[in-house]
DNA sequence: TAATATAATTAGATTACCCTAATTTAATTT
DNA sequence: AAATTAAATTAGGGTAATCTAATTATATTA
């Protein structure tokens, strides 16, 4: 089996390669560690070793197949567990990223698949992220940020971007819901805030980098 | 917080202490740690100076209060999991101990109290075993080992002794119930094997052995 | 009680993961 | 292209938890 710390490395890499392109530094990976870089030079050595990264000196890492295996292993078990938590023991959305944290490395195949059937094969988790199933595969999502739409365009809330429980009380406090529909109906030039109508006609007003943090789909 | 290997040794003085008497021996300890005797030596230093037990050179180790405290911890997280695996993820009861050991390490005494609630605030495991309370009380448990009965001596089946996957299956197999009535038949002087009737008046006959790992209550 | 056997400790190493300081490599600017 | 800045690596160390081999302390038995 892999170390705790080993799967959380094969986390960051992964994220950081949806979000920034193939290859990854090592001081991008330090920095989301929350470790120096010459930790970070250390570990991926060990790692290589083990066949989980390609790594080439000075040149940035990349997930061999097999650690992109276990890293949306770790992802699914993280997500299935934000379910359990926020359906189950009902915990709020915003409360539940730390303990998925430590329950994603429960080492036990068998359990996720258990614990995805008793929860009904959710499709997502609380913050609208998809789990990956069984085989390791992750349904691309063709959700749209709100800031790309155009005044009069709608859609339904089915994501965000933002994981922080700061942004998602913001959320909780000013009305935004998980499914709910929300439509734009005006773009303010000078400073680009976004008034927004969601459910039950309720208008409110949000910056840009609100906007730029949810995702609606069609 | 303490690393996993800490609350393990913890949790195993804590058990040595039940079974065995007040002080645990370095030797005792390393043979339940499946590590040697050295290792102990150096682990008792490290958890005496963080004050989690009380160690004198070549005298033994005691819990401390603190020390008890974590230990209880441990055990109430344990048993708690292992109902949530029996009860909602249809796990048997011979198959949840690993994974016990491993989710009874998550570090959260709210999400503890919220499986609790969840559970329906269970008093037993899935084996008959007391769960300590919030405030780390765990219940004396008055039941009494099968062989300790005389003839057309009776109770209710609420634990075993040996947790073994195998002695479970027998158990299973043979068609003991925890919650079941048992009533001895007969006892053979000559082999001390039990003839006992189970419910649904059955009939069956065990070894001393498995009649010393049966608790029953009153 | 002296001799022996058992248990526990010390000494010295190893591995995983992390650190700081110094150096090298790569990228950017002049 | 040379000089400067930024990123990454090497060198050398530290701690937690383990090991083996050697030594000391305790318990048992003759």
């Amino acid at each position: 089996m892999h170390s705790f710390t080993e799967e959380n490395y094969l986390k960051a890499i992964y994220k950081l390669q949806e979000t920034n392109g193939e290859v990854v530094a090592t001081s991008a990976l330090a920095q989301v560690m929350g470790v120096h870089a010459p930790s970070v030079t250390d570990m991926l050595k060990r790692m290589a070793g083990k066949k989980l990264v390609t790594y080439q000196k000075s040149k940035g890492v990349k997930l061999t197949e097999r650690g992109r295996q276990v890293a949306v292993g770790i992802i699914r078990n993280h997500r299935l567990w934000e379910v359990f938590l926020v359906d189950k023991l009902d915990y709020k959305w915003d409360e539940v990223h730390d303990l998925a944290e430590q329950l994603e490395h429960i080492h036990s195949e068998d359990l996720t698949n258990k614990l995805d059937k008793f929860l009904g094969f959710p499709k997502a988790d609380p913050h609208g992220d998809p789990i990956p199933d069984s085989n390791g595969v992750l349904p691309k999502s063709k959700a749209v940020l709100l800031s790309t739409l155009k005044i009069n365009e709608q859609g339904t809330f089915t994501g965000v971007t933002d994981h922080t429980a700061a942004f998602l009380n913001y959320l909780d406090k000013t009305g935004f819901s998980l499914g709910d529909p929300i439509k734009v109906k005006g773009i303010e030039e000078y400073d680009q805030t976004y008034t927004l109508q969601l459910k039950g006609k309720k208008e409110v007003v949000v910056s840009f980098k609100v906007a730029n943090s949810l995702l609606l789909s069609y």
